[in-house]
DNA sequence: GTGAAAGATGGATTCATTCTAAATACAAAC
DNA sequence: GTTTGTATTTAGAATGAATCCATCTTTCAC
C-alpha cells in the first residue's frame, strides 16, 4: 500500500475489513466481521492494528460523541454526518469555508492544525419515518 | 434560575461548580471540587445530576476525542478548541460561516439541526515552549 | 399525617479500551 | 543454519467512564 508500512497479515486484514465498509466499523465491528471472514484475531489485536494504521495515516479515527470510537478508510478531507436516531454515519464533502480556521487562530490565539466538524441531526430514513 | 427547573439541594451544589469553573470541569473534576467544597455527593448523583441540568439546558456536555465528557455553563452559541498537548479546552465565538450547516443538508440528505466543530493544536502556552 | 412519586445513595455492572506477561515470528549477525 | 534480538500476537487481567440496581430518603398532594 505504502512505503514504510509494516503489514502483517493480521494488520491486512484489519486493513482489509475497514477498506471494504461504508459504514464506519467500530472495533467490534471489525472483529466481528474478521470472524465472518474467518479469521480470528484477539482483540487487542484488532485495538493495536487500528491504532498502527491509524497513526501510519492509512485510515482515520472518528470519535463522535460517546460510545465506540468508528474507522474510516476515506483519506481525502471530510466530515461527518451523524444520525440522532439510529447512529447511521456519513461522510460530508462540502468543504469547510476557507478563513474558519484562521478566524479560530485569530481569535484564541491557538495555533491551530486541524477543524473537526460534526454536523447532528435526522438521516433522511428516519426523518420520513418521524414525518407523522 | 429558570422555571420548570427542579433544583434539589445536590442539582444546585453540581450546578454550582459548573458554572464557577472556567476550565470545562468532567464529572470527576466535579466530584473532587464538591469533596473540597465540603460536599460529598454519590458518584451517581453527579452524573444524574450533570445529565438533569444538560437536558435542562442550562449546562452543556462536551465530547471531544477520548476521555471523559466535559461540561460548560456557558449558553451562547460557541465551538471548542483543545491542545493536542496538555488538553486544555478554550471556547470558540467565531460563528461559523452562515449557510455552511445548510451546505450539509443539501449534500446529505439529512435534516441537520446542529454543526459542531471542534477544532484542535496547540494552545499558546504549548506552541511557545515546543517552539525550540 | 399517609401514600405516591421523585430523587439520592453505594455498590455492582457494563462497555470500550489498554496493559501485562508469555508465546511466536521474523530478521540480522555470526 | 543456528543464535540473538526485536517486533508482533495472544489471552486474559486491569482500568476508566458511565450506567444500573435496589434500597433508603425526601417532597408533595390529598
Amino acid at each position: 500500500m505504502y512505503r514504510n508500512l509494516h503489514l502483517t497479515p493480521q494488520r491486512k486484514s484489519v486493513y482489509d475489513i475497514v477498506s471494504q465498509s461504508a459504514d464506519h466499523p467500530t472495533a467490534a465491528d471489525v472483529m466481528e466481521r474478521l470472524r465472518q471472514a474467518g479469521h480470528k484475531l484477539a482483540y487487542a489485536t484488532v485495538y493495536n492494528s487500528l491504532r498502527y494504521l491509524t497513526d501510519a495515516g492509512v485510515i482515520q479515527e472518528l470519535r463522535m460523541g460517546s460510545g465506540a470510537a468508528r474507522y474510516d478508510a476515506r483519506l481525502e478531507a471530510h466530515q461527518h454526518v451523524v444520525c440522532t436516531q439510529c447512529g447511521r454515519v456519513d461522510e460530508i464533502f462540502e468543504i469547510m469555508p476557507a478563513g474558519y480556521a484562521e478566524a479560530i487562530t485569530n481569535e484564541t490565539g491557538y495555533r491551530v492544525d486541524h477543524v473537526d466538524v460534526v454536523a447532528k441531526g435526522l438521516c433522511p430514513d428516519c426523518a420520513k419515518s418521524s414525518r407523522h
